[in-house]
DNA sequence: CTGAGATGATAGTAAAACTATTATAAATAA
DNA sequence: TTATTTATAATAGTTTTACTATCATCTCAG
């Protein structure tokens, strides 16, 4: 398995966290812990005492929790366009491709072997329950101007190019893309918390594929 | 002007502040604030002292900060669903009802004198910058039972059997209306911070007749 | 061996989010 | 009318969060 590093912006951190030991364990730790116990309640004073440092220590690698919130969420949407890269290598057809990153999108995610840091089935979770919160802020403008929605973005455009292919006329390319990309990941909240919102039933097996079908299908009937 | 009021769950108050004079000022001036400076900034404090009252007097209407977000976010969808009952009335023909019901989700806000307590414009750009919050939390499942995520999921159904008068067999009416009504937001938002998440444009006039037609054209695309 | 950089240990501050107590004023019931 | 309830105000106090500062120690490259 050769050893990867997806290329963050340096924006995101004060210090690396890739490059030593004590980064990799916040990122370790702060993903398990969100996780568990949700944004909200995470601290840096409980993430030190569950690596065994301190908050100072913490504060070396993340100006505050919240960066370190969007650092997490910046590195799934990485995640997700290196993979729909690599998946769709070699293939023209453009609604092949896009049938490929939806899926991509949409699917549950299970840990990847080449990161072993990283627990992608809950850094998912933390992406459906947390991630709006990372520009659903006041300081949204300035944080952007510093790059640090730039994975979101890309992945964004990334997908809207396939639409543009496949439709060069469909004038909302990016609007569709960017409410197919927040619908897949709000469909699977509600239909965990607020059923009634959706026809998503997550007791489902594979209910992934129903909410793939949903904004597939939503997709492509938009764009013809 | 006929004086209404709109019938909230008793949940979502310790003391309903439509009933007296401390109730409504609390009201009109969070709204005013939370505008202003955002919901993270605001505080108990702080809307104490703009409206010369303490902060334990504001306790005795609101348990906590994030339950007054709650009920303003919940007024303003019990406003949304009130003006599509009045504007729908004797249109027999669904698809027209649901052309309306959009136009009103989506249309930007303006000062409505029925309600002379609420600056429904302000309202309306909280509903874009913070309603996500309201949901987005490790307690969302005892609010909702609580049925404090009432109102929301009210319009939703009300939308939603709209679409399935036009098309009974269509499977995801309700994904389908919850993915437009957070898309009606959500757009704006991209439009004024993230714009390459969008081809809306906010400078210009009438954006909010781009975003329905955005929506409204996905929506009948995908139920036909 | 030296010293720069990373980490740990410890302490401290300001503000937020409540909670509690008492006082006072206004409304209402007997 | 007086008594009593009720709403609000005034004040103070607690715990936790989010940070900041200082200094000691440890490691490793040159």
């Amino acid at each position: 398995m050769t050893s990867l590093q997806l290329q963050m912006n340096t924006n995101l951190f004060v210090r690396n966290p890739q490059d030593t030991e004590l980064g990799k364990r916040i990122i370790t730790s702060s993903i398990r812990m969100i996780d568990e116990i949700g944004f909200e309640a995470f601290t840096f004073k409980k993430l030190a005492a569950d690596i065994n440092s301190t908050e100072a220590s913490i504060y070396r690698y993340f100006e505050n929790k919240h960066r370190l919130l969007i650092y997490l969420i910046a590195w799934y949407w990485n995640w997700l366009e290196y993979q729909i890269d690599f998946s769709t290598q070699n293939i023209s057809d453009p609604e092949e491709c896009l049938n490929i990153a939806l899926r991509i999108v949409s699917q549950e995610k299970y840990q990847d072997p080449k990161f072993p840091d990283i627990d992608e089935a809950a850094l998912y979770r933390i992406v459906i329950a947390e991630s709006d919160k990372t520009y659903l802020t006041r300081h949204v403008d300035e944080d952007n101007k510093e790059g640090l929605f730039f994975g979101y973005k890309s992945l964004c455009r990334r997908i809207a190019e396939l639409v543009k292919e496949i439709n060069p006329e469909f004038p909302y390319a990016h609007s569709l893309v960017s409410t197919m990309l927040q619908a897949a990941h709000q469909q699977v909240y509600y239909a965990q918390h607020l059923p009634s919102l959706t026809e998503i039933k997550c007791q489902n097996e594979n209910y992934d594929n129903e909410i793939f079908d949903f904004i597939m299908t939503m997709t492509m009937k938009s764009i013809k």
